[in-house]
DNA sequence: AATTTATAACGTATATTTGCGACATAAAAA
DNA sequence: TTTTTATGTCGCAAATATACGTTATAAATT
């Protein structure tokens, strides 16, 4: 135990205080942490055309589910979805998609810097 | 709701209707899916020297919570913990990181191909 | 105007994650 | 041997995540 000074008795959510920068990548890497938000990520990619949130045809959970996963990649930014009349294109954002690709690599290349560690 | 012919009554936890290679790459996200864990990493890859579980000191987290996290870490291989006496030394794996960061690598460079997308 | 279609929003049930204190264990030190 | 030290395990509480059905809304179609 060693004296700790921290005695929070809330539990859960002390990203704040983290890091800004751990805590970005750390989104990053939740957003991603899903089959399912990775297949519509796949799906988006494969069809070149921006298409609609029926994507659900695509995969094994409903439409509700669905849109909530859409709801999360459309927060943090990685898709896109533009109205037209009753639908919703749909489509990646290549930017977003560059940024996260970049934080992710360079956590990676910071982290794997010194490979000559020996855990005896 | 177009005649879906998945009538699952459960919740939660339908990675097994997914692809392997995508449950695989969502598990290793998740791993990195929050900032304490992060921080570990990144507090492994500084201090070069293996260091005890004692990381908790260096963490706004519990001593409890840290060995969480690290438990964690290991049950995805990034990194491992050899016994000393009373002690446990835990390091990075550094095979284990360069699979992780290859299969992110290869998952951001797949879905990136074709960035001529118009979302109109 | 009534119906269809596509989405989003709401509410709910369940599973998982996060965080922690308390206790157990075992090596090392006194 | 008693005490200290370092870890791990257990159980609990609270917060989130996941999944889905139902309902609401609004554009398009009939």
């Amino acid at each position: 135990m060693r004296h700790k000074k921290f005695t929070y008795k809330m539990a859960y959510a002390k990203t704040d205080l983290f890091d800004h920068k751990l805590n970005s990548t750390a989104v990053l890497f939740k957003a991603l942490a899903h089959p399912a938000r990775l297949a519509i990520l796949q799906y988006l990619a494969e069809t070149k055309v921006c298409i609609t949130g029926d994507i659900s045809d695509e995969l094994p959970l409903s439409r509700t589910t669905v849109n909530q996963h859409l709801t999360e990649l459309k927060n943090v930014g990685l898709i896109q979805g533009t109205v037209d009349g009753v639908k919703v294109n749909y489509c990646l954002n290549p930017e977003k998609l560059k940024e996260f690709s970049e934080l992710a690599t360079s956590f990676f290349e910071e982290i794997s810097r010194q490979t000559n560690i020996e855990c005896k």
